[in-house]
RNA sequence: GGUGGGGUUCCCGAGUGGUCAAAGGGAACAGACUGUAAAUCUGUCGGCGAAGCCUUCGGAGGUUCAAAUCCUCCCCCCACCA
């Protein structure tokens, strides 16, 4: 699915919905077609895992080195310990060195996923090698000298901060300082000449570029990504219970496989072109589209993301069990033919016929446990006496408290099996056990499954 | 350091002694409608096996039969002045 062909690169991001601002327009041009290029994005070690909203950058890169281009991923741990202020409303909370530094373990480990980093075709580097080295006189008067207050305080970043209640500090007012050097660090050892990022980081980009023309007189450039926001106006990868993450152990492949197929029909072209390498020329045809017809179109959707962050087998598992709970979908032929997606429902011969040769090991996976509905264990001793359905709910995650288990309950989004339960104190027990499992669901979609397991003893 | 304003339940924000688990809005959750979509309408929205009781209004004390509301000290934020 290699993309060789030198289209530039620009007209590709563009063309996909990556590109918000660039700076210098044609001369950003020409440095692409000249090749070698180098490109870096930073990331901010403020959690152990990234999360869909980091998904854009992220697949930027990817594209940049399926170009032949080496991007670096920076890792923000020296930026981390002052916080970036951007676009923000309110300060956050300073991290701990101890913290970025585990964070930036997770983030390595994740980007890995998306980028292949063997032989240096990408480089993983972290900012605090060199910026916890700096002595503050030296920056001040070498770099310091550099910037100008003046403009600083009218950047656009900074302006929310400056307006609001909470105002900004010192050591946020120092972040743009900090990137614009990492700018310049990569620029000197690796020659990177491009800095990408969010529309937030313009300010930050641009302070970069100027620093280096200043003490090196060279030209390098800026591309900001838009914003990506869903299109009911939320932020990318929200949802009741937080963020959506990338780390399976925090959001779990179905979830994340639900998270997509669940996307708002006005997103779902846009979606596909941000974040799968599928060819454009097949989703375009998308957009023709509408209603329910965009159903398959979601279904291919969270299969090839799902696929680029957990991988085919845990993708194909996701797929099954959300074929199991709502209903397989039929994906014909000429929706997205390169998509991997099995189209015939959810028969098993004719998906790993279909993969065969793709991921040979995979045939005798299907054949296991393909349903990855979260599920938890319960010994069968505790159905003698039975367990109160509220306190099951709660118990499981289904609910956050007791009391939530019984609106819940109450206001009938709770089944056992399928079937409705009426009261909220409504006992299961043995007799509930099918097949040693007990299926739970709260409101329309979100299932556990309780298997019954035999006495400790 | 001085003066003034502020810190309320997930968020915004009302509340200045009992009628306050705390108005209103948003988010969220459930139901109806549906396409695992959106919009809309209805209900719910601190905890407890629910009777009543317990915890909550920056923190710690105090006044009072009664405190988010009054007093004292402390912490944090903002504005202006220095």
């Amino acid at each position: 699915m290699r993309q060789n062909n030198m289209a530039n690169l620009i007209d590709i991001l563009k063309e996909r919905g990556f590109v918000d601002q660039t700076t210098h327009g044609k001369e950003l041009d020409q440095y692409l077609e000249v090749g070698q290029v180098t490109c870096y994005i930073g990331f901010d070690p403020t959690a152990s895992s990234l999360h869909v909203g980091s998904l854009v950058p992220i697949m930027s890169l990817a594209h940049m080195q399926r170009h032949g281009y080496r991007p670096i991923a920076l890792i923000g741990g020296g930026t981390g310990l002052v916080g970036d202020p951007s676009g923000k409303t309110e300060m956050r909370k300073l991290l701990t060195p101890e913290m970025v530094d585990e964070n930036a373990i997770g983030i390595k480990k994740q980007l890995s996923c998306f980028i292949d980093f063997s032989d240096d075709k990408a480089l993983m580097l972290n900012n605090a090698d060199w910026l916890t080295k700096l002595e503050y006189i030296p920056f001040l008067r070498d770099f310091g000298r550099h910037f100008s207050v003046n403009r600083m305080i009218k950047a656009e970043s900074y302006k929310m901060r400056l307006e609001s209640e909470e105002g900004l500090n010192f050591i946020e007012f120092n972040y743009m300082l900090l990137q614009a050097y990492d700018f310049l660090e990569l620029y000197d050892h690796y020659g990177c000449r491009l800095q990408m990022g969010g529309s937030d980081q313009w300010g930050n980009i641009v302070a970069g570029v100027e620093l280096i023309r200043r003490v090196r007189q060279e030209t390098v450039f800026g591309i900001t990504f838009p914003l990506i926001t869903t299109s009911s106006g939320a932020k990318m990868g929200k949802t009741a219970e937080g963020a959506v993450w990338l780390d399976p152990n925090k959001t779990s492949p179905y979830e994340y496989y639900q998270y997509w197929i669940n996307t708002d029909d006005r997103d779902v072209v846009r979606f596909m072109a941000l974040f799968t390498f599928l060819p454009m020329e097949e989703i375009k045809k998308l957009e023709k589209l509408s209603g329910a017809d965009l159903n398959s179109a979601k279904a291919v959707l969270a299969f090839e993301v799902t696929q680029i962050a957990h991988g085919m087998e845990e993708t194909i598992k996701a797929y099954y069990a959300a074929a199991n709970r709502f209903g397989a979908r039929i994906v014909p032929e000429e929706i997205v033919p390169s998509s991997l997606i099995p189209r015939n429902g959810f028969e098993v011969s004719s998906i790993s016929g279909q993969l065969n040769g793709v991921l040979p090991a995979l045939e005798i996976e299907i054949e296991g446990s393909v349903d990855s509905t979260p599920h938890s264990k319960i010994e069968i001793d505790r159905f003698k006496e039975g367990i109160p359905a509220f306190k099951l709910y709660h118990m499981v995650g289904l609910a956050n408290s007791g009391s939530a288990a019984r609106r819940l309950i109450e206001q009938g989004g709770a089944y056992v099996n399928g079937q409705r339960i009426e009261s909220f104190d409504y006992l299961l027990t043995d007799s509930d056990i099918v097949n040693l499992e007990i299926l739970l669901r709260a409101g329309k979609k979100r299932y556990h499954k309780i298997k019954i397991i035999k006495n400790k003893s």
